[in-house]
RNA sequence: GCCAGAGUAGCUCAGGGGUAGAGCAACGCUCUCGUAAAGCGUAGGUCGUGGGUUCGACUCCCACCUCUGGCUCCA
């Protein structure tokens, strides 16, 4: 459970996002059934490595080493700093450590024995976690060669078992002592380990194709975006192309929220402090809200939410129960301080754009909303392409405010919504944020990561707050329920995701460039106009190559773009008024009649197809 | 913010105490070409910023900024 002194609704800038690379990647699959085996290898790693450790660095100090997914690590103490290069010569010592075949004994002691071994070796961590077992549980030691290690186990039998040539030691970072930032901070070296040297090279080419598809990388190469460390960092400059991806988006999310029933709102990028003091967040958030500006003596600030003033429209009118339930969205831009080492692409930013809504409604009412966005949410990753999701319930946490009657209801609802969609989902008892439950949904991507994007939250907080009230059939005044909801989260970390995902190679309606017109020598560059206007009269996006390149560069270059199509024309298609076509894929037909080539682009954008 | 590594031309990168190099891109010229790179030439950098050491610093040292991998955080 985490434990968060929070405060407030929609959240997510960055979540699960960083720091992924290494985790979730080729999770379960069909390593399932090997699971509790390789997680024996790789705590056996573990335990190699801190050997290899402690033998080249006398004096070093060991922590906790734990298997992870895809690998190990081991936490260290060292007497002198390691860097990358010394990975090679531990990597070495680990291998001989595995050819000598050494058993892995276990030893159970009590605790009397073990902290005095410890404490003779001066193993000052291991004792601190001697003294955090429970007394009713079994203090056991694991030997192998020369390396003893408190430690609970299992292990291989023998280091035979490991396999030299299936392991890797991939880097090294700092990690503060059992997690906590006022702990010292010690050295962790990160390795993967398989089964066979097969699997190992499995995964390092998955590490690869991951890096391939970085969207730094590939923001660069696409033209798709930049950040500038003089302008300020975590701060995203849109180029023409990402512009067109955005735009691309924008325009298909603001269609499908009229069409289910929401109003687009604009709302102020800065408010002044009365609101945030009456929000809360001035309290509550306060260390990621950018300082105060002042405006003739008024404390004014950058908006890092936009709800208080979502609420603001609310109240210029007395609602009626008639007019619930009300659903206004808006893409926000918001502003939130990051620390300066949680930067990240696109996926942790300082300034970013929520695709944000409120759903206002009375309590008879909140079922269906919730049903309704929850089904809008799916829609929407299906359209992008992402089918593999997973939710997270969220319920009351211990510390919290509305009244118990509305958890239940609300948390009943959100249950209910995931139910009736039949998504797999897990629950996260009493991980709910204090002003209400909430429903995040995880989307797997390409490469089986996993991604928090979309966010459903009650808001039992805000309500009270501001007074929001409607009058209902009875003619009294009543609060209504809140939900706060994002669906991509935002339009920064989205694009990011977007951009790995399909590795740069979007579909037609996203693509920047849906059609390269290529004529194969200057003589056919009229052409070659007269096709790149014929479609840009149907509105599709296109880009015409005159230069004095020769056709075989041209396509090179359209190709490195991943534009998906590319029209090659000479003299037998301007005679039949035709074009060539060859996909980014390399597929080719040729002789296409170019009313047919704009009918069928026409179709692919509308049914949203890859290609 | 913390630990470690890195910052050299628009991009990718090499180099190294004596004052900077390649490929691609850009620009110019020649070639006028049928499905992933035509040929030749030109131009381009106070080597992240600020200090220090030195006869001399891009190179060594210190501080700062940014980026990368993690840790912490992510309402």
């Amino acid at each position: 459970m985490k434990e968060t002194a929070d405060y407030c609704l929609l959240f997510p800038n960055g979540v699960s996002g960083a720091g992924q690379l290494v985790g979730p990647v080729s999770n379960g699959e069909k390593f399932m059934a090997d699971d509790e085996k390789l997680k024996k290898i790789r705590h056996s790693m573990a335990h190699v490595m801190a050997e290899a450790v402690v033998q080249k660095y006398p004096g070093t100090k060991v922590a906790i080493g734990p298997a992870i997914d895809n690998g190990f690590y081991y936490d260290f103490d060292l007497p002198e700093t390691v860097t990358l290069d010394d990975l090679e010569d531990i990597t070495l010592r680990m291998k001989e450590i595995i050819k000598g075949n050494y058993p892995f004994q276990k030893r159970l002691v009590s605790r009397e024995e073990a902290e005095k071994l410890f404490s003779d070796a001066g193993q000052e961590y291991k004792i601190e976690l001697l003294k955090a077992i429970p007394e009713d549980e079994d203090v056991s030691l694991y030997s192998q060669d020369t390396f003893t290690d408190l430690c609970r186990g299992p292990h291989v039998e023998n280091t035979k078992e490991l396999n030299a040539e299936s392991f890797k030691l991939l880097s090294i970072a700092g990690a503060y002592w059992r997690g906590k930032e006022t702990n010292p901070m010690l050295t962790r070296i990160y390795g993967t380990a398989w089964s066979n040297p097969k699997e190992l090279r499995l995964y390092l080419k998955k590490l690869e194709e991951i890096e391939k598809r970085d969207h730094r990388k590939l923001g660069k190469e696409l033209d798709l975006y930049s950040t500038h460390e003089e302008a300020g960092p975590g701060l995203i400059y849109w180029h023409p192309n990402g512009s067109r991806i955005r735009l691309a988006i924008e325009d298909y999310w603001r269609k499908e929220h009229y069409k289910n029933g929401y109003e687009l709102l604009y709302t102020p990028h800065i408010g002044r402090s009365w609101l945030w003091q009456t929000s809360g967040h001035l309290g509550f958030y306060n260390e990621s809200m950018y300082s105060p500006m002042d405006v003739d003596d008024n404390d004014y600030y950058i908006k890092p939410m936009n709800c208080p003033f979502h609420i603001m429209i609310y109240k210029t009118d007395i609602r009626s129960y008639r007019e619930l339930p009300l659903r206004w969205a808006e893409l926000g831009t918001v502003y939130r301080y990051e620390k300066s080492g949680a930067l990240h692409g696109l996926l942790r930013v300082r300034g970013f754009t929520q695709d944000d809504a409120h759903i206002i409604c009375t309590p008879d009412q909140v079922e269906d909303e919730i049903l309704e966005v929850l089904k809008f949410s799916l829609n929407m990753w299906k359209a992008f392409g992402f089918s593999d999701i997973k939710a997270y319930l969220s319920t009351r946490p211990e510390k919290c405010v509305g009244e118990p009657e509305r958890w239940k209801q609300a948390t009943a609802s959100l249950q209910k919504a995931i139910e009736a969609e039949g998504l797999e989902f897990d629950i996260d008892e009493g991980g709910g944020a204090f002003y209400g439950p909430k429903i995040d949904l995880k989307i797997k991507d390409a490469l089986g990561r996993e991604w928090q994007m979309t966010t459903i939250q009650f808001d039992f907080n805000l309500p009270d707050r501001f007074d929001m009230t409607f009058v209902d059939s009875d003619g009294k005044e009543k609060r209504p329920y809140m939900v706060h909801r994002a669906l991509l989260g935002s339009i920064e970390r989205f694009f990011g995701v977007l951009i790995e995902h399909y590795g740069g190679a979007f579909p037609v309606w996203l693509s920047p460039v849906q059609a390269a017109v290529i004529p194969v020598a200057a003589a056919f560059n009229e052409y070659a106009n007269e096709v790149s206007a014929a479609l840009k009269e149907k509105g599709i996006r296109v880009s015409v190559d005159l230069g004095d390149n020769r056709m075989n560069a041209k396509i090179r270059n359209f190709q490195k773009k991943k534009v998906p199509y590319m029209l090659i024309l000479g003299e037998k298609e301007q005679e039949s008024e035709a074009v060539s076509l060859r996909l980014r894929t390399g597929k080719q037909t040729n002789m296409i009649p170019l009313q047919d080539f704009i009918k069928m682009v026409q179709e692919k954008i509308n049914s949203k197809e890859l290609i």
